[in-house]
DNA sequence: CCCATAACGGTACTCCAGTTTCGTTAATCA
DNA sequence: TGATTAACGAAACTGGAGTACCGTTATGGG
C-alpha cells in the first residue's frame, strides 16, 4: 500500500529510454540556439525529436524541467582541468574555458536559459547551485596550490577566487551587449589573481575568536 | 494614410492613464516578490490592480513587456552617488547600493525576473543593457577621480571597473544559494580596488598603434 | 464648458498548451 | 524464449491564456 510509482526512466533505463532521452535533449538544444528561449514548446520538441508529445510531458512535465537536465547532460562532458605552474595561469586557463563556453552560440544560449529557468522555479535553481558548486570545487585546488607556492595569503578562500573569475564573464553576458573576447577573460582572470595576492579573499576571521 | 497609431497611453497620458499603469506595476511588483515570475499572469495582474485585462494586454502585450516597463520605472527612482574621496570608499558604497537592492525581496525579485525575461526576448534584453548602461555611467566618474588622484593608472577603462564592481554581486545572486551580505559587498569592492591598482583595466594598447 | 476621441473595460470567442485515456511496443528477468 | 509490465504514443478532451468586438468613460484641446 501506499507504494509510491518511481520516475519513469528509472527502472527501464535502457534502449528506448535513453534513446528518447537523447534525441528530446538533442532537439530541445537545437531550438534553444536556434530561437531561443521563449520558444521552447514541450509539443514543438517532441516532433523535432519524433517522440510522442505524451512522453515528453510526462518525463520532463515543464519546461525549466527539460533545461534543467540539458544541464545536468551538459555538466556530465565537463572538461578536465590543466595546470599551469602558476595562479594567473590557471585563473586564465579557467577563463578562457569559461569564455568559450559562453560564447558558442549552442552552450552561450543553453547557460541564458537555464538562469532564466532558475529564476522561474526553485527546483531549477537547486539544480544550477548544484552545478556551480560542483565546477567552483573542480578549480578550486589550482587556488590551493597557489597558497602552497606562497603566492596567496594562506587564508585564502580558494571558492570565492574562482567565482570571482566567472563572474565578470557572466555579468557581460546578461547585462551588456558587448562581445565575450579573450580579452575579458584574460581581465577577468587577472583580477581575481591581483585580488587573491593583495589579500582580499582572506576569510573573515569571525571564526577565529 | 498609412499614419501609424501611436502606442496606447502617449496621447492622453495624464489622469487615468497615469492610474492605471501605477496600480498595475504596483500589482506586478507584488505578485513578483510573492510568487516569482513563473506566476505572472496578465489576467491576475488585471485582477489585484482592479483594471480590466483588455486594458493590460493592450498596454503591455506580453508580461516581459510589462517587466521591461517595471524596470523603466524603477530606474526612475535611482539614487544619486555619493563621494567618499578616495576610489575605495566610493566603490564600497557603490557595492553596498548594489547589494541592498539585490537582497530586498521585491527589487530583488524584479532583477531576477528581469533578468529572466532579459533572456527570453531581445527587446527586453535590449532595455536591461541601456539601464546598466546608465548605471555605469553614472557611476564611472568616481574612477575618473581616482585617475586624477593618481590612485589608478592613467589609461584605466572606468566602466569596467565599475562593472567589475556588481559582477560577483549579480553572481552570487544567481548561481548559489549564499546570502548577499555585507562582507561581499566589501569584497566586491576592494577586489575591484585592488585590481585596478594593479592596471588590471587598463585599456588596451590597441588602438595606440 | 463642450466636443472629439483616446483609453478603458465587460463579454464572448478562439485556440492551443497541457492532461487523460487506453491500446501498443519493447526492456528486463527468470 | 516467454511473461511481466515499464515506457511509449495516438487521439480525444479541457481549461485558460490571449483576442475581437463594441459600448462606456473621461482626458485634453479649443
Amino acid at each position: 500500500m501506499g507504494a509510491e510509482v518511481a520516475e519513469p526512466g528509472t527502472v527501464r533505463p535502457g534502449g528506448r529510454t535513453a534513446r528518447v532521452r537523447t534525441a528530446v535533449l538533442q532537439a530541445a538544444g537545437d531550438t534553444l540556439a536556434e530561437r531561443g528561449f521563449a520558444h521552447l514548446d514541450l509539443a514543438d520538441i517532441a516532433r523535432r525529436a519524433e517522440v510522442g508529445k505524451t512522453t515528453v510531458y510526462r518525463r520532463w512535465g515543464t519546461v525549466t524541467g527539460l533545461v534543467a537536465d540539458l544541464l545536468t547532460d551538459m555538466a556530465e562532458q565537463s572538461l578536465p582541468r590543466t595546470e599551469s605552474g602558476s595562479l594567473l595561469g590557471d585563473l586564465k586557463a579557467n577563463a578562457r574555458l569559461v569564455r568559450r563556453t559562453l560564447a558558442d552560440p549552442r552552450q552561450g544560449a543553453l547557460f541564458k536559459a537555464v538562469i532564466a529557468a532558475a529564476a522561474c522555479e526553485e527546483k531549477t535553481a537547486e539544480a544550477l547551485h548544484r552545478f556551480y558548486e560542483i565546477r567552483v570545487k573542480e578549480w578550486a585546488p589550482c587556488v590551493q596550490q597557489a597558497i602552497d607556492r606562497g603566492e596567496v595569503p594562506k587564508a585564502t578562500d580558494t571558492h570565492e577566487v574562482i567565482r570571482a573569475v566567472s563572474a565578470p564573464l557572466y555579468y557581460r553576458l546578461l547585462t551588456s551587449r558587448d562581445p565575450l573576447d579573450e580579452a575579458a577573460a584574460d581581465r577577468a582572470a587577472e583580477a581575481a589573481a591581483a585580488a587573491a595576492r593583495a589579500g582580499v579573499y582572506v576569510r573573515s576571521e569571525a571564526g577565529l575568536g
